[in-house]
DNA sequence: CCAAAAACGTACATATGTGTACACTTTTTA
DNA sequence: TAAAAAGTGTACACATATGTACGTTTTTGG
């Protein structure tokens, strides 16, 4: 099969996956039941995901291929590493937020063997944390904030702004966030941050 | 079956469930195997607790019930509110970290019916904010603190506490954290919270 | 344009779940 | 102590999942 068509055939195959993930949830997502939704023959999934669980860990690859990408265009899109945070983390929480992560930290919680966990954790917070680190570390040395370790402000920074929002997705017990709930939740969690952090503004 | 007997039998099966879900993940634990794991009848769990759902929401609501009333005991043994919190703080990382809660959580996310994600969410944190909402206000009105409202300072103290420990520990990728983990995270939380919420202190 | 490779669709063996039924045993209660 | 109520263990009907096999159709590439 041509590069290009598989790839096109495999992000089909997961789109469907996510559509019935959205449906169904989980544990009631089956191979096949994927299989006929992509149109797919089930023994092509088996031939190109291994099992079920390549398949959701090729899904949760993917997505923080993703979700890195938009980050570090909403870094690029800033100045200084203040206004550069506050680009990130509208983008961060509504992607954390979104259908598909959503459904990804599903299928992990159910994944009693732990791999989809580390995928997620890998490609998700272990890759953005260090981005925060270091928006924080340059925003200390520009002297818009002190903090006393970019680690822990980091993790503040992040409680702060996911709270327990992500918790309460997974479990079902709230919608994706509208754009207005997003900015409005970006606006406190970053003042209560400079709070923490000290609030020397440059302007 | 005496009321003492049934309850204790009740306890015994609730018991064996947690067992399996922590063995087997809610996916992998059918109520076939917690009857043979109680030495149970399968019937008798139909007809105690209707259906799957219905066993794991009793257990939420146990688990629930018993959260509260540790937060209770912890609100009572501190004098100030401040030192309340104090108190609190441990007690309720502990609980939301701990093995049945983390158990519940990923069986509310596997349920495509939301309700018990809905029962954790009315027993837990709908349950809980509004204890550290009154403790918060009544530290503002003390002057301890200087909340613009109880209802976004409880929010940030349980953001800054808990932040995303309970989703990664449910898509497992951190252990139930020792004592020495909980005190530290305590006390990071409570110094980022009382720079977040003013510091006017008593002594 | 045709041979080779890949994907499709269906079927299969095997395993397991849910919820109900029933004979048998234990506990309660009058 | 005997009848009634409740629990146990096993079996069942039904559904569905996983992973594999195989004949047929489509796509690729020389």
């Amino acid at each position: 099969m041509r590069e290009e068509t598989r790839t096109e055939r495999q992000a089909q195959i997961e789109r469907a996956a996510y559509r019935l993930l959205r449906e169904r949830g989980y544990g009631g997502t089956s191979m096949l039941a994927i299989a006929r939704e992509a149109r797919a023959s089930n023994e092509t999934l088996y031939r190109w995901y291994g099992d079920k669980n390549g398949l959701f860990k090729t899904m949760v690859e993917a997505n923080a291929r993703e979700t890195r990408g938009a980050l570090l265009r909403a870094i690029e899109a800033g100045d200084d590493p203040l206004e550069c945070l506050e680009n990130v983390a509208p983008v961060l929480l509504s992607m954390l937020l979104g259908e598909r992560a959503i459904a990804l930290n599903r299928a992990a919680a159910a994944d009693e063997s732990g791999e989809l966990g580390a995928a997620i954790a890998a490609g998700g917070r272990n890759a953005v944390a260090p981005l925060v680190e270091e928006l924080l570390r340059r925003a200390c040395e520009a002297g818009s904030l002190t903090a006393s370790s970019p680690t822990t402000a980091a993790e503040q920074f992040l409680g702060l702004l996911i709270g327990d929002l992500q918790i309460r997705r997974v479990i079902g017990v709230l919608p994706e966030p509208e754009p207005d709930f997003v900015e409005a939740r970006v606006f406190t969690a970053m003042t209560a941050f400079k709070s923490v952090c000290g609030f020397s503004f440059i302007d």
